[in-house]
DNA sequence: TGTACATCAGTGAACGCGCGTTCACTGATGTAC
DNA sequence: TGTACATCAGTGAACGCGCGTTCACTGATGTAC
């Protein structure tokens, strides 16, 4: 017995409750019902408690957006390792698949990271975005795949964004030629666009099957970029 | 002198101080900004006094989205009408362009119609659907003409979709097929993701030339539709 | 093993703040005869 | 044109609410010798 190890674990449970707590709001009631009272509330403690675990409510808030990202990722990576052996086109259309689907059954947090930024909240950038590109480098990395193996070469990118493509490219350290991150930014984009009209209620009034819209508009998109 | 009319353009004009208002201070701190005292003590007015202006603060909110979405629509026809002699592909490529710049141009605006669901609102939607069908049937429009003078035939529309857009085009009176329709929703969606992605700083760590971006988007989106 | 000490989790009271909305009211503007 | 009345705009006080954060504190848990 490491006692020193079991305060630890119980400290880790506690910020493990508020987190969830806090996720529980939101879906609740929105990010409004993101404040330290409430869930000193829910929790059955006094708000100042919550001081133990967070210096502030922004750093909740930075900490439930870094969790969201990876939570993502988590999903899009173990769903693709169960599938190595799919054909590169198709781990692709997989992978676009799960990203609407944890879109939809994750609207509170999808809405954290990807949606309005919170009034008076300003993420700090660097605690966030390695988590954000996670999710980027799997598309890219699935895409680089496709695309070797696509019947069309790779698409010619525009001479404005070559500069930045690489920055990326080797910011990251991918191996991939930049017509596939090109590829990337555009279909991660566009269909995060379809994701995002029908989060918010846009798309209700006009489809009614809007999985099939989803998926025949991320079919033409490949088909577009020769995948 | 009609006296009645001179205390009508009076309420019309204090109305529109009030939602003049409001814009700037969502401008300013985001939809935060957006209570009744907070405009009562810009306009240097006590709060009760907008309640003959407003029923309460859904109502106020209510009509800015409404006004956003006309607003959106009105500069979008605008800029069209100066350019009927174009061809159809080139003021569809304006008209997408013109979206994105609107949108960045009143991020304010932007956002409370397409961003995330204001904490506590709900928008009635017999109150904004028919402004919010004003820029998509634009879209509609100018896609059909588009489409018809354009090389490839007009897409195959998957069949789930075929009773909601049959919906749609007889709601709005359009005389379409039905495949430009589903251009135009498909499309629309896509860009929509470039402009929102940009509007929340997301694209921003990873291309500098983010019109660039966008263009070319665009220019492979119409391209894939045969426009 | 036992004891003195440090660390940590949590409490309760309080701070100052902003919020939407209601109410009874005053005074000005417009209307009807 | 003059007067009685209705309508409207705006005020000031008050309601009850929730918020983030600080502070001094108690009591439990773990550590060092």
């Amino acid at each position: 017995m490491t006692p020193r190890i079991r305060r630890d674990d119980q400290h880790q449970a506690v910020l493990d409750a508020i987190k969830q707590a806090a996720r529980n709001l939101m879906a609740e009631k929105g990010t409004a019902g993101l404040s330290i009272r409430a869930i000193a509330r829910r929790l059955e403690m006094t708000p100042p408690a919550l001081y133990h675990y967070f210096a502030n409510l922004d750093a909740l808030i930075t900490a439930l957006i870094a969790d969201a990202y990876h939570a993502l990722a988590d999903t899009l990576e173990a769903a693709l390792a169960d599938q190595c052996d799919l054909a590169p086109a198709d781990q692709l259309r997989l992978l676009m698949r799960l990203y609407r689907e944890w879109a939809l059954a994750h609207p509170t947090d999808f809405t954290l990271i990807y949606g309005s930024p919170i009034p008076g909240y300003q993420a700090p950038v660097e605690a966030t975005l390695p988590a954000a590109r996670r999710t980027l480098t799997l598309f890219a990395t699935i895409s680089g795949s496709a695309l070797q193996q696509g019947a069309a070469p790779v698409a010619d990118v525009p001479a404005p964004l070559r500069d930045s493509l690489a920055a990326v490219r080797d910011h990251e350290g991918l191996d991939l030629p930049l017509g596939a991150l090109y590829f990337t930014i555009v279909g991660w984009s566009q269909i995060h666009g379809l994701i995002m009209l029908e989060l918010f209620n846009h798309l209700q009034p006009l489809i009614d099957d809007r999985a099939a819209l989803y998926h025949h508009a991320v079919d033409r998109m490949l088909l577009s970029f020769g995948v």
